[in-house]
DNA sequence: ATAGGGGTTCTAGTTACTGGAAGGTCAAGG
DNA sequence: CCTTGACCTTCCAGTAACTAGAACCCCTAT
């Protein structure tokens, strides 16, 4: 399988794919030719990736839980602790994200948004510190 | 002023504070010695700054915002707009947040997080397309 | 022969800083 | 007068995870 139907198939850019050979987290083999050829193992692995980083787990994370899932000797303890941490991580930038949302929303509702200058949201950000 | 006070007076590190006047959002003036000054002027911009950054607003909507603040013929229809697509890309990440939140919570809890190998977090993860 | 649709590598750009190196400046102390 | 320490300066490189683009190779069909 080559490197464009594996982006079909597994919904990833080609790019992306070579981007991930290159950190080592692929290592399809080649042919005489110098193209790529993608086994099946490389497939799943692939998905598995994709899936990972679509939980948000970042790249060295995904690196960690791909050598978790091929140790068969592995404790579910290790997978578990990784996911945790990044689910605090999660939770975090959750925090940070809903604390800016209700005060921005909070601005924005308060401004007329019309063609005068006055505008509560320019107020709000020259104040020094107002929290 | 110089940069140390400036920095200790709006919380921003001096490096930073170096990173802004080289994208142009301030242009302090320098003293015979090559060291920059600060005016009150430059302080408030600065705050101001760190106040935007801490809403979330990318540097350049906050060169936008600063540009808007000190335009006195502005219309606030036009801040409000700004602050509009801002606050929709928090809401953006906080529904994918939120979703990623969701999904690895419940497999963190499914998670025996043992010595032994099965894991529900790989196994999800080694799924094709479960979802 | 050529056109097209693959493939390859390499470089650089993205965001918003941050760390570190090499070196200039200044006030105070011995 | 010299040194020490705390400032200051610029410049270069690195961070995360790709992504765009250039220059060029390969293969098949017309």
């Amino acid at each position: 399988m080559n490197i464009k139907s594996v982006s079909l198939a597994t919904g990833i850019p080609a790019k992306t794919i070579r981007y991930y050979e290159e950190v080592g987290l692929v290592h399809p083999a080649r042919e005489a030719n110098g193209y790529r050829v993608f086994s099946n193992s490389d497939l799943h692995k692939l998905a598995f990736l994709a899936r990972a980083r679509s939980l948000g787990f970042p790249v060295e994370s995904c690196r960690s839980l791909l050598a978790l899932y091929e140790d068969k000797d592995r404790a579910s303890a290790d997978v578990k602790a990784l996911a945790q941490r990044h689910l605090n991580e999660i939770d975090q930038k959750l925090d940070e994200l809903t604390t800016m949302r209700h005060t921005l929303s909070n601005l924005v509702q308060s401004c007329a948004g019309d063609d005068r200058p006055d505008c509560p949201i320019l107020s709000d950000l020259a104040q020094k510190m107002s929290n």
